[in-house]
DNA sequence: CTAGTTTGCGCACTCGAGTGTGCAATAAGG
DNA sequence: CCTTATTGCACACTCGAGTGCGCAAACTAG
């Protein structure tokens, strides 16, 4: 697009070719003058004014196609992540492309729905695609399709693969377990659910080693449900742990959209938070604030993470060298976990 | 990066000219075997077998930045969106991400920031990178900027430019303000407050138009504040209004996070919605229903639009004819709005 | 006015893949 | 067995921009 139009005659659009045979002078010169690159090759003063004018007047547009072909970088960098429709990813995918249009590059976004052959099938997507680095919360614990992009300018983000030289920026999720999971002990619970997010990501599993933490020193076994980072998954756990005989007196969910599915479904059994039932959640949003009655959450710091693996993602372009962050969240307290006696 | 490994050995990635030279065939052939083009250029069976092969074996990996060089195209389409973390915008981005990668396209992922400067600048960097097309919601009413590409693959969603000869896929968003306000009406509310968004974007002039229809037939003048689809402008919007002599009975919303920061400033006053005052908001979402008390809201079919959008994009890309489309939206009704007598 | 230096610019190559055409080797026909 | 058709493959070009190097013209110096 953009160059396929007939009406070349509007100023808008014109190749570096186009132009140098235009002004009659050779495309050297004006990639040169473009480039920035005049001095160094000795083109006059008087030669570089022209061109520079022309490249003003038609409007230069250099085929980047061809400019990162030579160049072999498309300061282009891939963000994979597994919904864009999560708050969670899609905020950090809001700072990564603000901060990488700063440092000029673009996003390719890519999205693995969870699903590992997804993540395959997108990996071998870009593969080839000469893009300058990859961002990405990969789905699973599998690292093989990862392995060959240890030498890569990769960053993990939010998840990671321990048994691979990729560095990772991500929540501290054990801490943030243990902390939400202290909190409810704290105020007296001791029939606590998890409602977790997909058992195979790296980081619930990490909240669910932090809750246990706290937990194993009930005699209570911990009790762990669900499957999937989603409403539905919240709504249908929460009511099959409302169905039991012995009905927990908290739940932690451990996702921003579980959460959303619990509290629909213990709404929709007439029970209220935190009077009959508490609720505490992993990744805290915006509306968290808003809901009846208000979350209370364990605060994952997403501007700091993202902009940490876009830091990091920099670095490594420039091959300087990083190391991997694990971020501290925080406990926002609301008013849906109550005091039991 | 994905080829400048040096362990060339490992059977991962491996481009077409390397392929060719370790088999001993010319690339010409390798080419024409990949492309699925043996038999149009008489490549024999035994040749066409040895080339897969090889190419399976060693895991070839075509550069694709020469291949788009070549074809003039890329397979890529960009996705100009005002703000990614808007859970409007965000689900738009996850479904048209989805139907085109399985169009065998990738997304490149644009934030204009609500910002017609970085949306220029956005525009020219997107320039020269050969993508095949252009979905955008554009930010404003100048149109001169995209009036160069009227002829190119574009298509605007969610906003629009009536003036230029590019189609949209967009709300319905006269007859959706039309249904907010008849709505309100209808349970008797006369004094009614406007909170809308960006007053440039067009949707949300469209919205607000709607709204007059049904309004102006009441003596009062409609009122009409804010600036933003933010949480912020919600909030700093509603404390406004609320602190005027006369309050309205009603605020109608013209976003999704507007909305938000409308609960939170009414929450902070100390009022209790419906009962104290109304809310409806323009552009459901599904946190709405958990929200205290539920939020009745003019639903925009999200995933319908996103689908449109791209099929209209897949369509000019084929130089199928396409006609603009105006999707209705319905109300969702919950429990925010109170009958007045 | 010539020898040497500097300045200014463009040729011809590169990046990696796709394609029209030509040239051998083989097969078919008489 | 020789001619003609057919098959099989690769040369050399293309896409558009970047770069080493060389060759003229202009300038300086003797």
């Amino acid at each position: 697009m953009f160059l396929n139009e007939k009406e070349k005659s509007m100023n808008e659009g014109m190749s570096l070719k186009e132009l140098a045979e235009t002004i009659g002078v050779s495309r050297t010169t004006v990639s040169r003058v473009i480039a920035g690159h005049a001095q160094k090759y000795r083109i006059s003063k008087t030669m570089e004014q022209k061109v520079r004018l022309a490249a003003e007047r038609y409007g230069l547009v250099r085929n980047e196609v061809a400019h990162n072909l030579r160049m072999q970088k498309t300061d282009t960098v891939a963000l994979m992540i597994p919904e864009v429709d999560n708050p969670f990813f899609s905020h950090l995918a809001h700072v990564v492309e603000h901060r990488l249009r700063e440092s000029g590059r673009m996003v390719l976004l890519c999205s693995s729905s969870e699903d590992s052959a997804i993540e395959r099938q997108v990996l071998s997507m870009i593969r080839g695609r000469q893009i300058d680095g990859l961002l990405v919360a990969p789905v699973g614990t599998e690292s093989t399709h990862f392995k060959a992009l240890e030498r890569s300018p990769v960053v993990f983000v939010d998840r990671y693969l321990e048994d691979l030289a990729i560095p990772y920026v991500t929540t501290d999720n054990r801490r943030g377990g243990f902390l939400g999971a202290q909190y409810l002990i704290e105020r007296g619970h001791r029939e606590i659910a998890i409602i977790q997010g997909l058992p195979e990501a790296v980081s619930n599993q990490d909240r669910v080693v932090g809750i246990s933490q706290v937990l194993s020193q009930l005699d209570k076994a911990i009790e762990v449900v669900g499957h999937g980072f989603t409403i539905e998954n919240g709504h249908e756990s929460t009511l099959r742990l409302l169905d039991k005989e012995t009905r927990p007196t908290a739940i932690f969910t451990l996702g921003n959209q579980v959460a959303l599915g619990a509290m629909q479904a213990i709404q929709s059994r007439g029970l209220r938070i935190p009077d009959d039932i508490s609720l505490i959640s992993f990744d805290d949003q915006p509306y968290f604030a808003l809901t009846c009655p208000p979350l209370t959450a364990v605060k994952q710091p997403i501007d700091l993470i993202a902009e940490s693996a876009v830091q990091m993602l920099l670095a490594r372009l420039e091959s300087s060298p990083v190391s991997s962050k694990r971020i501290h969240p925080h406990i926002v307290e609301r008013k849906s976990v109550s005091q039991v006696s």
